[in-house]
DNA sequence: CCCAGTTATCGTATGGGCTACGGAAACTCT
DNA sequence: AGAGTTTCCGTAGCCCATACGATAACTGGG
């Protein structure tokens, strides 16, 4: 289940989230044995291999050779840990910045986030066990939503946020259902299959036909026979196509050569609300504004 | 973050699930004195207000005025608890069964599963905790996977799943999003608006203009003047439409009728080539693997 | 009416989790 | 050498799930 920890206090965990900004360390006093990114890469070892639950402070500390308390001088709280692991985690994608090369058109580029964020949810399951709503607000995280803007140049600016939004959500439960499955297929030592095999009972004990007509009609007519998984990776595959042809025809450079029957659903597409921006003077104004991400 | 627990043993979750099936009670020993409903309600009672973790063994024993282990005569564990207070929760929708009055056609059909869906999480909050991979097979949740099929019986079979699997995954990985944010509302006592405004440091102190153009291009233009909620809501409104419409395309009923621009997008919609190449490579490390959610 | 059989109740104990607190240790600088 | 500062960490308190075994409460048979 999704971890819920306490609200973390900005002045503390936004100094750690960009701590490789500041590079000033005390002169005086005992000098540490460790460094906050060693914490922060035995959690993530620790939760890579056996989840988020077992890179407890105990465990962590364990692995560094010091006692659990030691920790707490370089964390605040184990919710703080958690955070960090995330933002460190999501920046490991290295999406391409500013400067550098793009894989071709925008809807490669998009597929490239995609995969690169199934992939590190492959190798990195548990963080499905995070919730990215309030994401930590470190270099991670922020090169993500710059990445995916980044992308969608074409799209007017009144629409470009929500499509943004939009393909991070559905890339991001794509992305962390494969994580559940990796997480449960190792916690359980069984494969989906194994484990729908074992429910076989389901079908022939409890489950009623008259209840359930368009199920019982579409397993006649062979419409289960791709497994599990593969179900999950064609509704991917499918829905993030969708999208993107839904958005193309919001790309400004399209719009002109398409059929009617296309434009009449640009119109309204993200409303009469989104297309009012009540312009703001500079980017000095950022300060009480709000952002998201997904 | 999302609670994994054991794997639970079908021989005594299945009966558990279905128990309004089977009424035959014991007519020897001590009467018992509560009923799984009853612990089932009050887990759901305790999550609701306090959320999954509140709702321990020990507190749903204590609502209910019993000794912490008496509950185990009910529920082998809390595991499956936590199964029950989920299918209970889903079944809580009432979807229309097989015979009820539709509201309409299909996609109307479909806004009433998003509208019910986005409804339930709000009032259950705790289920964003539940990972819904590998989902408790019971009769709440197979009334959802039979309402949406039977949304889409203009949708060929062969691709009628994958539409039904895309939907669900879609509006759950928003309704999800929902309840996070509920829960966090209530942990923290803080509104999202105040969170991000909390944070305005960020941009003052650690946001680096250079590393993030685009960000910065459309936060003057404006893109960000809506507040994190209504982004959300803005993205679910245009993801589902865009998937929703994309559906459409595939019905038999309307292909026909289509430009030609739109029956490209049609081709192979649920054939091999689905899935992006890279992807692909990517996907045959975890072979063998995984269902999801539906 | 009593007792065997059966089922439900629950007290105790074990082992894990996070972290507040306060004292000891290790370093620099004067 | 001593003061100041920072790190280290042992103890203890409070939460959790649940294995085990004793006890309570009921039914049906004699």
């Amino acid at each position: 289940m999704t971890e819920f920890s306490g609200a973390t206090d900005p002045d503390r965990i936004l100094p750690l989230l960009w701590r490789h900004r500041t590079a000033r360390k005390a002169t005086t006093g005992r000098p540490p044995r460790l460094s906050v990114d060693d914490v922060v890469a035995a959690g993530i070892a620790i939760a890579d291999t056996d989840g988020l639950a077992a890179a407890s402070m105990a465990r962590v500390a364990a692995r560094l050779g010091v006692a659990t308390m030691t920790l707490y001088t370089y964390v605040p709280s184990r919710t703080e840990l958690v955070e960090l692991m995330v933002d460190d985690v999501l920046g490991g994608r290295r999406l391409p910045g500013p400067g550098d090369e793009r894989p071709g058109p925008w809807r490669d580029q998009i597929q490239l986030y995609a995969d690169r964020t199934l992939a590190m949810y492959r190798a990195h399951p548990w963080l499905s066990e995070v919730s990215r709503v309030r994401p930590p607000l470190g270099p991670g995280m922020l090169r993500e939503s710059e990445y995916v803007l980044s992308t969608l140049g074409a799209v007017p600016v009144a629409r470009r946020n929500t499509a943004a939004v939009t393909i991070v959500m559905f890339v991001t439960a794509a992305a962390r259902q494969e994580g559940e499955n990796a997480q449960l297929r190792r916690a359980s030592g069984q494969s989906n299959d194994a484990w729908w095999g074992q429910r076989g009972q389901l079908w022939e004990q409890w489950f009623d036909v008259e209840q359930h007509p368009a199920m019982t009609e579409l397993w006649n007519a062979g419409g289960f026979d791709r497994g599990p998984d593969q179900q999950a990776a064609d509704a991917f595959a499918l829905g993030l196509r969708l999208i993107l042809d839904g958005i193309s025809v919001q790309r400004d450079d399209r719009v002109a050569q398409l059929p009617d029957a296309l434009n009449a659903h640009r119109d309204g597409l993200a409303g009469d609300d989104l297309a009012h921006p009540s312009r703001r003077a500079g980017q000095d104004d950022v300060a009480g504004q709000q952002r998201h991400d997904m």
